[in-house]
RNA sequence: CGGGGUGUGGCGCAGUUGAUAGCGCGCUCGGUUUGGGACCGAGAGGUCGAAGGUUUGAGUCCUUUCACCCCGACCA
């Protein structure tokens, strides 16, 4: 991408009314636009690394036999009707409107109901299970305050995944695939080192829930951390008896905020029962299906990464998930320059290597400027110099040092 | 939803006892510049969140309303 070309342009300033460092950043660096509070835009910079979030999530929810499908906004009540959360008592955040008849719909909040409704149609048999699904869908909750930037908005991006088991065991077995696909998740983000899985609680269902939670002074959640053990426990659950049954001792726990950036869900048959999702078995017999439900904020995740992942400059992209590799600067507008870094980004480009190439007519200083705040991994210089040295000028975001490469030894770096 | 705060060019802000709406950044044009957000000169751009009212006269006073931010509550 030539940043000449790219819309978007960096502010010298955040916005005044903004607070949370991650909405102040992404929106002074061009990432995201605020429509209203709690909804944001994506723009192509901010798209990008939502797109490569989304790719690593992807790959491990394959991995443990996601099939990924893509559910609607719009949702009749009926569905929710039948587990009584179409109630505005029961779940309050609804964004609920009316058809030019008058029938009554909602905006998925979430998607359970719809997905179990949905597989009922295909469902008959034992042997058609297990059924792993899973999503990525623009969640509407009308929530009575927004906060945090991208981290708690009422338009966000989630990761839905849905699992119905024949019985129990199957589910465990899965359910525990999750937290393992979950884990390599979180590690290939960048988050691995700060991200817990933490015990929380269960809702009506079991008596633990799971959720993976990061460490983020900008968090709203507290927890308990045991680091020999790399588990957490929440707050919501801290009880000298859950300790027990966990064995773990108190004063072993450290007390941290963080945010919850995935949670995993055993709803057993309760809401198949509910809502009379079942199949017949081996014996002929009617049977409910064993259903869990395993959510990742991949906005929130974007939010995390760009509180956590930042300095006085700017931001600083985990090269997982960065929207280029290598921010290519051009120092200079002699023909002898613009070709050289021409060539290069040409070269770049056709090694397979994400590039945002700074071919405007700017000074040195608002290049590298802009290079820090957008946060690529490495920042590539042509100039004068470069050309009469006869070798790149390479340097990475997170360090000072400067190193000299030449064309092969690029390619060679960063060829995938 | 309770409490507090803020709305003035694209962005950040000033505007006194009510009297022709300003500054910085950004933008356009011309020139000089070019290794950490350059400089000089000339320009463009605003029904002051909205509606109503008081007044000879309202960005400024009054009423209503909307939006945004913060704290709290809420977050199966």
């Amino acid at each position: 991408m030539r940043l000449s070309q790219l819309f978007t342009k960096t502010r010298k300033d955040p916005p005044a009314d903004e607070v949370s460092r991650n909405a102040q950043l992404l929106i002074q660096a061009g990432f995201v636009n605020k429509e209203m509070a709690g909804v944001y835009a994506y723009l192509p910079l901010g798209l990008k690394v939502l797109e490569n979030i989304k790719r690593i999530v992807r790959e491990e929810m394959n991995l443990i036999g996601g099939q990924e499908l893509s559910m609607t906004s719009l949702q009749p009540k009926e569905t929710w009707e039948v587990t009584g959360r179409w109630d505005d008592d029961v779940v309050d955040v609804w964004f609920k409107s009316k058809l030019k008849d008058d029938t009554e719909v909602g905006f998925g909040w979430s998607h359970e109901e719809a997905i179990v409704e949905m597989i009922k149609q295909h469902l008959g048999s034992y042997k058609d299970l297990p059924i792993n699904v899973y999503q990525f869908q623009n969640k509407l909750r009308n929530e009575l305050r927004a906060k945090s930037g991208i981290m708690r908005g009422r338009e966000f991006l989630m990761k839905d995944m849905y699992s119905c088991s024949t019985d129990e065991a199957e589910h465990n077995k899965f359910y525990q695939s999750a937290i393992e696909a979950y884990t390599r998740v979180y590690k290939k983000l960048g988050l691995g080192d700060d991200t817990y899985v933490t015990f929380a609680s269960g809702g009506a269902f079991t008596k633990f829930s799971h959720e993976f939670q990061t460490v983020c002074e900008a968090g709203e959640d507290i927890i308990y951390l045991h680091r020999g053990k790399n588990i957490a426990v929440n707050e919501e659950v801290m009880t000298d008896e859950n300790l027990a049954n966990l064995d773990i001792k108190r004063e072993d726990l450290e007390q941290v905020k963080s945010v919850e950036v995935g949670n995993i869900f055993d709803f057993g048959t309760h809401k198949s029962e509910q809502m009379n999702f079942g199949f017949t078995n081996e014996s002929g017999d009617r049977q409910l299906v064993h259903l869990g439900s395993y959510g990742i904020g991949i906005s929130r995740v974007m939010g995390v990464i760009a509180e956590k992942f930042s300095d006085k400059k700017g931001l600083v992209w985990p090269e997982n998930i960065a929207p280029a590799q290598i921010y290519l600067a051009r120092l200079g507008d002699d023909q002898t320059i613009i070709e050289a870094a021409d060539k290069l980004y040409k070269i770049l480009q056709q090694a397979g290597v994400e590039v945002l190439y700074d071919d405007r007519d700017a000074r040195p200083g608002q290049k590298f400027a802009d290079a820090d705040l957008i946060g690529i991994p490495y920042r590539v210089v042509v100039s004068s110099k470069t050309i009469s040295g006869e070798a790149y000028e390479l340097k990475k975001r997170t360090e000072d040092e400067i190193e000299f490469v030449s064309e092969d030894e690029l390619i060679k770096k960063f060829a995938a």
